[in-house]
DNA sequence: CACAGATGATTTAGGAGAGG
DNA sequence: CCTCTCCTAAATCATCTGTG
């Protein structure tokens, strides 16, 4: 596999700029001379400051101007992506048919490779790309193998293995492919000329059911390791929500409700208070902000109580007086 | 006073589960 | 199997607050 020399950038859409709102348009050109600035130290110190960039800041970064760009884009600048990789700890293997900025705007840039619309979390693996829910529905198709011109099994085409159901519209039994890529397969077939070029159409094929199985077993590895970020990230979450609660309650001690909050029913639990159940660390300024509304709640939750014991209380005296 | 960072409201994506 | 609804998490943005 040959790779481009000039620019570690084979594809224009990766360094597509960000839609900006004006807020950020004006924070940026406030700060753009500062940053601008960083581009006069010597290149020794650059690489070591960028070195410590995440593969997402260095894309960011190399998005700003077309000299950050000049910098980050140029083949000597490859360490520097290979630094910044190596701070992200547990990620799938480097797939070799990419390049570093690709790598990572597949990775971690969560625009849709198609609109560029945000906040895109599905990633086809077995596509390399990421596409908004629209954009899936025009630049995926989905079909019956036999509906394909040539036989699946020389396309052999990162076909989903079971039901899709993500894709609206999408039958169970049809397999999913990218129309970009059947439209370059059939191009490319048909400019064999079978009947002289036979064995070079066959070396193709081997070639492409090679290329498309190691781009399966990588999609696979990459499946799995949004698994685990998945349930790292729900720990994390609800090791917050955890330590937040622990906080308000210890907070709430501190102000005489200690004995309250041990008598409260399961179903009143702070575990489930809405300004309680949040996975954000409790600040002193987000508690200055609740605090009344839960001593509220604790009030209530303390009348309930003794309204309880006064209404059994009462039901029973005037059982024992009957 | 300007700025950066924190906060909270709102919007959006996507997963889980119920029901046809 | 498919669709719909509900819920959670993430992203975005306007506003607030603390600091120098």
């Amino acid at each position: 596999m040959k790779r481009r020399h000039s620019t570690i950038s084979a594809d224009a859409k990766v360094l597509e700029p960000k839609q900006g709102s004006k807020s950020n348009r004006r924070k940026l050109s406030k700060s753009s001379g500062r940053l601008a600035g960083l581009l006069s130290l010597p290149m020794d110190i650059l690489f070591e400051v960028f070195g410590h960039l995440l593969p997402i800041d260095l894309l960011h970064l190399a998005r700003t101007t077309k000299e950050f760009r000049h910098v980050l884009m140029r083949r000597s600048s490859i360490s520097i992506w290979r630094d910044s990789f190596s701070n992200v700890p547990d990620l799938p293997s480097f797939p070799p048919d990419l390049n570093e900025p690709q790598w990572a705007n597949l990775l971690f840039d969560s625009h849709c490779h198609n609109c560029l619309r945000a906040s895109v979390r599905t990633v086809e693996w077995r596509f390399r790309v990421r596409f908004c829910s629209k954009c899936s529905a025009t630049k995926l198709v989905a079909m019956y193998e036999w509906e394909l011109e040539f036989s699946p099994r020389l396309v052999a085409w990162r076909y989903a293995s079971k039901p899709d159901t993500k894709y609206p519209g999408f039958k169970s039994k049809q397999c999913v492919y990218s129309q970009d890529e059947i439209d370059m397969f059939v191009k490319q077939v048909q400019a064999f000329d079978l009947e002289v070029d036979r064995p070079a159409y066959n070396a193709y094929i081997d070639a492409r059911r090679l290329a498309v199985g190691n781009v399966m077993n990588h999609a696979k590895e990459c499946e799995e390791w949004v698994v685990r970020c998945t349930d790292d990230r729900r720990q994390e979450l609800q090791n917050i929500k955890r330590e937040r609660v622990e906080a308000v309650i210890e907070r709430l001690t501190e102000l005489g409700w200690g004995d309250d909050i041990s008598r409260l029913l399961p179903a009143d639990s702070l575990v489930s208070h809405p300004l309680v159940n949040k996975p954000v660390p409790l600040t002193d300024r987000i508690w200055n902000n609740i605090r009344d509304q839960l001593e509220d709640y604790m009030e209530d939750m303390r009348k309930k109580r003794l309204d309880s014991i006064a209404f059994w209380k009462g039901a029973r005296d005037v059982s024992v007086n009957m």
